[in-house]
DNA sequence: CTAATGTTGATAAAATTAATATAGATTACA
DNA sequence: TGTAATCTATATTAATTTTATCAACATTAG
């Protein structure tokens, strides 16, 4: 299962320009952007011109220029950005609602495997085209904020701060997933 | 999102040696499985060789030699096979429970994208975690014989009955998905 | 013995993804 | 007006992954 490069760094530049949007700013030029998310400059330009031709984002050209929004938060759902830019949700293609194309085995409506990947497909569709970047910048702002980081595009605040992991800690904990964090508006995990 | 070819083939691999092994059929050379299942038959050679060293499949070599399952089906877990395979369910390393890979992102405790793929990586695995070989081969071989399809390595059987498709067909029903299929013993969609 | 089959490792070809380069257009502001 | 910062658009290269092929060997039924 693989969400390419391509998609991360478009998923992770809408993000931080709601985040800007968000935070009073108007707009990023794009070596602020690649510089703060550490995305090759170059490669991420190639993203951003796709994300424009779709409509996600616009632009100001020129000296002191940069990229916006285009659209309000919550009309961009982030399973639209993944398959713009991946091609499709389902992780085979005779499974994709909107991108399907035939298989190779030698018969598709009896593919057990295909059954599978239908409900795969449909289990990331329900979160993918659930949520919208609205979502997903609020559920950052506020995580940012309850554990007491500077946020970006803000002047002061409190640096993140020192935890000391425990041996076995394991860096992914299902519960930072954005559904617990949705239904939790205040306190989080801790 | 994208499972491999490879992994796609192994799971192809291991439902035909399911059905192999319910139809009373022992084992099945590499030329069947590739010819049956339209596979390239070198490459194939290769994932059986990876299914073979994890344990899954056995040999029986030389003349009218082939493979079969090594162990029952109800404890082959689909999960497990695209992990081997395809190395992590979830659609970046970042998000991975298993295959746990830090990401370029500055700052991972905070990243929004990363908390939406952990959901997302969750649903995959409630999905391909919970579904062993055994379901699978037995949604497939109930839905061929309540559409009257000769089963594989049977003597005879009616051949699939005709259907004429609507203009507007869409190839792919969401109720064609294994939940839907095994929360139903009998009936199906039609 | 021998023909069919699996074993193993090497390697090559193709496709896809990722990244860089280049030439140009636009704009703010000095 | 000039120029430096910026986006636009396309081309090219590099890296990686996927797919496929090759070849020499080992095993086994008959």
């Amino acid at each position: 299962m693989n969400l390419t490069r391509k998609g991360e760094y478009a998923l992770r530049s809408l993000i931080k320009l709601g985040i800007a949007h968000e935070m009073g700013k108007s707009h990023l030029s794009v070596s602020e952007l690649a510089q703060s998310e550490k995305l090759p400059l170059k490669f991420l330009e190639q993203v951003l011109y796709q994300l424009r031709g779709a409509g996600y984002i616009e632009t100001k050209r020129g000296k002191f220029g940069g990229y916006y929004l285009a659209l309000p938060m919550v009309q961009i759902r982030i399973g639209d950005i993944v398959r713009l830019i991946d091609g499709k949700l389902a992780p085979i293609a005779c499974a994709s609602l909107t991108a399907y194309e035939k298989c190779s085995c030698p018969d598709e409506t009896h593919c057990g495997l295909r059954m599978l990947m239908i409900d795969v497909r449909n289990a990331i569709a329900n979160i993918l085209d659930r949520y919208t970047l609205s979502d997903i910048v609020e559920v950052t702002m506020r995580k940012l904020r309850r554990d007491g980081v500077a946020l970006p595009f803000e002047k002061d605040g409190k640096s993140a701060p020192a935890v000391t992991l425990p041996e076995d800690f394991n860096p992914v904990d299902p519960r930072d997933g954005i559904m617990a964090e949705l239904a939790n508006k205040t306190g989080g995990k801790s």
